[in-house]
RNA sequence: UCCUCAGUAGCUCAGUUGGUUAGAGCGGCGGACUGUUAAUCCGUAGGUCGUAGGUUCGAGCCCUACCUGGGGAGCCA
């Protein structure tokens, strides 16, 4: 017989036929005639009620079929006669694939902490909140792709591994083959890297964004989604060293252009879970957060506020808040300021442009008033900037002249400058943190929970 | 990295002013129950009190350092 998953068999059940099904069990009760499995496949988070009759199996078996083993079983197909489930399967034939220690098993039928469940990661995609969490992972990165390939976008694979230091986006993983107890070193004392397997420094990727442009230039509009790591020390429930991000750039995109994009993309995601992940999306506002669907159905109706940056300040200026870091016209916003704006002041979604060029990164456009770019932040409730983007400075002189000022290694991004000396073109783009995005669609508080096998400083277990 | 809180049974926690033999619930194990729903009821085992020093007649409790984790901040997505 053929093997159906529970998610198949509770969609449209075949009452009355006999069905094979496999997975782990999560509970089982009963007395010394009956027992009651709940098994689960991770097809769903949704159970099937196995029924047992104990004179039909051996007591061997039956007392192997204990919290965590894993079991196929084969029988009819019923309806249920108890509360709480329609259909259920009165077991002919049980095979146990795997057993499992219950004295040292760690998962139990009541709830762990998170903290716990991060300990045991090899084990907690077992869990209700973490298979569902990761089910919508999957759903979320499988509309993203849908989402720009219906849009005509091409995804594009930009490096891992690479040669520049040029964003600055953060402090970056070297990568070598050197024995780093012997590093061959040069007549000046310092690593001879012309030895080493790319003959020069390379690190892992901070941003696939400068490659990313390089493919707008070309093919239009195109999307990177992998993964990327900062060696940052930062211990935060929304950091990680090795996080994956969305990064589209668009050819012939200004700002407002960019900003529509965001917010149509981040509303098509959200109602992408609405529509295909109501099982998993109502457990987990039942279990991890009340506020769950309202937020996101909130987020989904409501227009974002769009404001320059500069409007921003005047509002925290004259908001009569004594704020713990000062606001003033040039300094950064703090995310106190940032909560105070969406979480306090306008209640929804904000989108801040226009920022002090000094605050911002070397590609971003500048304004003709000569101290701001065309930058844009999306500010969401709870995780602060979901979304950091801006229209590209595409002028080569203005672009060449930043790069000095700012004291850039300019030779190391010669490639990007050839952009916008042959054929250049006005473009934008934003990245999208995926795990950030996660926090928000889950209501999981810990970033680390919304990855399979998190990185952190001090970390790499698993 | 900074600030702050915490670390006691497999898990979640209690533990009085420093004082005899460190407790509970859940989970596990044994038993009872003919349909359970985080089943219920009875019984039972389970501890280097994060690690290393120190103070004291005496430390789970006080002091110091370190480790690990949570929350907040910085950096950022």
């Amino acid at each position: 017989m053929k093997r159906i998953k529970i998610k198949e068999l509770l969609a449209s059940p075949p009452v009355g036929s006999d069905v094979l099904v496999k997975g782990w069990v999560r509970t089982r009760r009963g007395n010394k005639n009956i027992i009651f499995i709940a098994l689960n496949d991770g097809s769903t988070i949704r159970n099937i009620q196995i029924v047992a009759e104990t004179s039909r199996f051996g007591e061997d078996l039956i007392r192997d079929i204990t919290t965590g083993s894993c079991i196929a079983v084969t029988g009819r197909l019923v309806e249920s006669q108890g509360q709480g489930q329609d259909v259920e399967i009165a077991a002919a034939e049980i095979v146990i694939y795997g057993k499992c220690d219950p004295e040292t098993y760690p998962l139990q039928k009541k709830g762990h902490s998170m903290e716990f469940l991060r300990e045991i990661a090899h084990l907690r995609p077992r869990t209700n909140t973490f298979s569902a969490v990761l089910r919508m992972r999957h759903a979320m990165s499988f509309a993203i792709h849908k989402y720009f390939n219906d849009k005509g976008f091409y995804y594009l694979h930009t490096p891992i591994v690479t040669g520049s230091d040029a964003e600055g986006a953060g402090e970056m993983f070297h990568v070598t083959t050197f024995d780093l107890a012997n590093v061959p070193l040069d007549s000046n004392g310092n690593p001879d890297y012309s030895l080493d397997f790319f003959g020069k420094p390379a690190n892992l990727t901070v941003s696939g964004q400068l490659e990313g442009e390089l493919g707008a230039l070309a093919l239009g509009e195109i999307y990177t989604f992998g993964p990327t790591f900062r060696a940052e020390n930062s211990n935060t429930p929304r950091h990680l060293a090795e996080f994956w991000m969305i990064e589209p750039e668009m050819a012939f995109y200004d700002l407002n252009d960019n900003m529509d994009l965001a917010e149509d993309f981040i509303k098509y995601l959200i109602r992408y879970a609405l529509d295909n992940c109501s099982d998993d999306l109502e457990f987990l506002n039942n279990m991890i957060d009340k506020g769950l669907y309202e937020r996101l159905r909130f987020v989904v109706d409501n227009e974002f506020v769009r404001m320059t940056y500069t409007d921003a300040v005047r509002i925290l200026e004259s908001s009569g808040r004594k704020w713990e870091y000062p606001v003033g016209w040039g300094r950064d916003l703090q995310a106190e300021h940032e909560r105070f704006l969406v979480e306090e002041h306008f209640r929804k979604p904000v989108i801040l442009t226009d920022y002090p060029a000094e605050i911002k990164a070397f590609y971003m456009k500048q304004n003709d008033d000569g101290k701001t770019v065309r930058a844009m932040d999306v500010l969401f409730p709870g995780i602060g900037e979901i979304i950091g983007g801006s229209q590209r400075e595409e002028d080569y002189e203005k672009l060449i002249t930043r790069i000095r000022e700012m004291g850039l290694p300019e030779k190391d991004l010669w490639w990007y400058l050839e952009t916008r000396k042959f054929g250049t073109a006005p473009h934008s783009g934003f990245g999208l943190g995926l795990s950030r995005l996660m926090i928000f669609m889950t209501g999981m508080s810990n970033i680390r929970d919304v990855i399979p096998f998190p990185r952190t400083p001090k970390n790499a277990e698993f």
